[in-house]
DNA sequence: TTGCAGGGGTCAA
DNA sequence: TTGACCCCTGCA
């Protein structure tokens, strides 16, 4: 079967996706973006996107994905992993000055995951002052005690919340999920979602500054946290999310001295305009893995 | 073994 | 502009 010029093979364990280039699991699941991506002994990753939980591998330009049909590919896989983007092309945009052109060599693979916004609204809530492995306990908590169980193949799994969900809960039954601090902010935001008080579908028709100021609106959401929302929710691209390791990144190498948040800002937006996000991506995936700070 | 610093930021003063 | 904030891990 062909969908889009990508052959698809679909067997009883799965779909093989044949011909996938400038995509690595490792790049893509390890630059930041997403939480619910364990890395497996075989290098193969387990992970949960709405109600599917599948392994996912990826081997000779061939992406596997199991338990999956073809029917899944078009109607989530395809989105989910970006593969209607020609990442060849925004490598080469990018790759203006030898500093890109190590980070973007660096983290080939890349790929801006499509994820849905509201699990990556208070992913990100969570992810403030907090550790990745601390994050992803809280993620899978919150979704064992308040999703719904997924049954698959590789084992049993469970669906990240709905608002409603999180939202006509005790503040005692969010803390079960160890956010701390964050948890009184988890509850905020999802009663203010519940109630629309900010509409997640409608800032894909706002300009970015406008979207922007919208989830600040929210509680636990800064400028950060709402730039990452924006961005691997695929719902804008001319952001930069600057956390300490973009910020220690941009100093060493661009500023040749200490920067501030909003320099970073103005110098992102003049320098890697309507490519930002993808910037951001190969930068903080180089400045993690090369431990250059 | 115990103790302490600090972490993918946000909020309130 | 600055410090507190949950909880947990790493390290002395």
């Amino acid at each position: 079967m062909n969908y889009k010029g990508l052959e698809i093979n679909e067997t009883a364990e799965g779909i093989e996706i044949q011909g996938v280039h400038d995509f690595d699991l490792v790049h893509i699941f390890d630059c930041g973006q997403c939480f619910r991506w364990l890395k497996q002994k075989d290098g193969s990753y387990l992970g949960v996107v709405g109600s599917k939980a599948v392994r996912v591998s990826f081997y000779n330009e061939k992406l596997f994905i199991s338990g999956s049909t073809y029917d899944d590919f078009v109607n989530l896989w395809y989105e989910y992993f970006d593969l209607g983007t020609d990442y060849s092309k925004i490598k080469k945009a990018l790759c203006k000055d030898e500093i890109m052109a190590k980070a973007v060599e660096f983290g080939h693979g890349i790929r801006l995951l499509r994820q849905d916004i509201w699990e990556l609204l208070i992913s990100f809530i969570i992810s403030a002052n907090n550790r990745i492995p601390r994050i992803m306990k809280s993620v899978e908590t919150l979704s064992k005690t308040f999703g719904n169980e997924i049954s698959s193949s590789e084992g049993v799994f469970y669906s990240f919340p709905k608002p409603e969900d999180l939202s006509s809960c005790s503040m005692d039954k969010i803390e079960l999920c160890k956010a701390g601090f964050r948890c009184k902010y988890i509850s905020e935001t999802s009663d203010m979602i519940r109630k629309k008080a900010v509409d997640l579908g409608s800032l894909s028709d706002m300009d970015t500054a406008h979207a922007r100021k919208e989830l600040i609106k929210l509680s636990g959401v800064g400028a950060k946290v709402a730039d990452c929302v924006l961005l691997f929710s695929a719902t804008k691209f001319d952001v930069f999310p600057t956390d300490v390791w973009i910020k220690k990144i941009m100093e060493i190498l661009y500023f040749k001295r200490e920067a501030t948040l909003k320099e970073i800002d103005i110098f992102s937006k003049d320098y890697f305009g309507d490519l930002s996000g993808y910037a951001q991506q190969y930068l903080f995936f180089y400045a993690r893995e090369t431990k250059i700070s």
